[in-house]
DNA sequence: AGCCTTTAGATCGTATACGATATAATCGTA
DNA sequence: TACGATTATATCGTATACGATCTAAAGGCT
């Protein structure tokens, strides 16, 4: 087994294919996003928020794999442009509610259709996406675990 | 159908699913990567490099699917803390060879035991891994091509 | 009640990402 | 050979990400 054998070769990467896929459904999203003014980001704010409202910022976090130092300045941007708004739970002060305003929950009629956008661009269907969703959601269990213990 | 079944429940949304995974596994990397001073996005241009030297910045953009504005600041960053050198190629002024420094080539011994360590953080073996790749290769492919074409 | 710990957000600094734009070098072609 | 088009990189502004740290509120225990 020569060097080039045991260095980890950049075409034999996964990390570096999730990495581009994550990117290259990004980049399909941003396009049909921009006309309502939200980033990716924000879009998966909102979908969290059409299904239940209200969500905590922790609430929020649990949902994308984030935590208050990205979600905080963020939040605040979708409150400035009117989409949510952020009020301290009364029940419990150190939490913050975030709601849709009428604005954004008027945003959710234009949600179907980008969303079969995006199930038409990866050119498979339901059935083949579930089994691959459900691959991936065993790999992440099995990577998040790993993060974890080590 | 009710207004449920309408809207993209974030629990089907494959694009979290590719979002999270990515996250995931850059958590694995980043402990692996800090003794060596490296960011998760740092230590795949050496990956490259180490393949191949000298590499433009737009070699290295088209490996990971980024582009100067992103590249130029980072490679910067490289530079100052001595992993890398930047000089115009002298047969084409507008290209920016990258190359190793003796340091960074040396950091090359570090990374067969960091790619055994996310292999094993997968909790799949080769030929598993080898069968996702190829399904998750073929899907970046579709999503490009759905992103350049609309 | 007093106090220690935990929890929920916020803030700061640094590092990606990327659209838009700028600049300089090279190329193509009339 | 002049000159518009293309190419390679850089710059700027804004939006994620995230480790470290801060503050305030809530909970637990004596």
């Amino acid at each position: 087994m020569d060097d080039k054998t045991m260095q980890p070769l950049l075409q034999h990467m996964l990390c570096l294919d999730l990495y581009a896929a994550n990117q290259a459904v990004h980049r399909v999203y941003k396009p049909l996003l921009a006309p309502l003014g939200l980033t990716y980001l924000q879009y998966l704010v909102m979908v969290g928020l059409w299904e239940k409202d209200p969500l905590s910022v922790s609430e929020i976090g649990a949902r994308l794999g984030l935590e208050s130092n990205t979600l905080t300045p963020m939040l605040k941007r979708m409150e400035a442009a009117g989409l949510i708004t952020r009020r301290r739970d009364p029940g419990d002060e150190r939490r913050v509610n975030i709601s849709l305003t009428t604005e954004g929950d008027e945003m959710r009629a234009a949600a179907g259709e980008i969303q079969r956008c995006l199930m038409e661009a990866t050119g498979r269907s339901e059935a083949e996406l579930l089994r691959f969703q459900e691959d991936l959601r065993g790999l992440i269990g099995n990577v998040r675990r790993a993060a974890d213990d080590g």
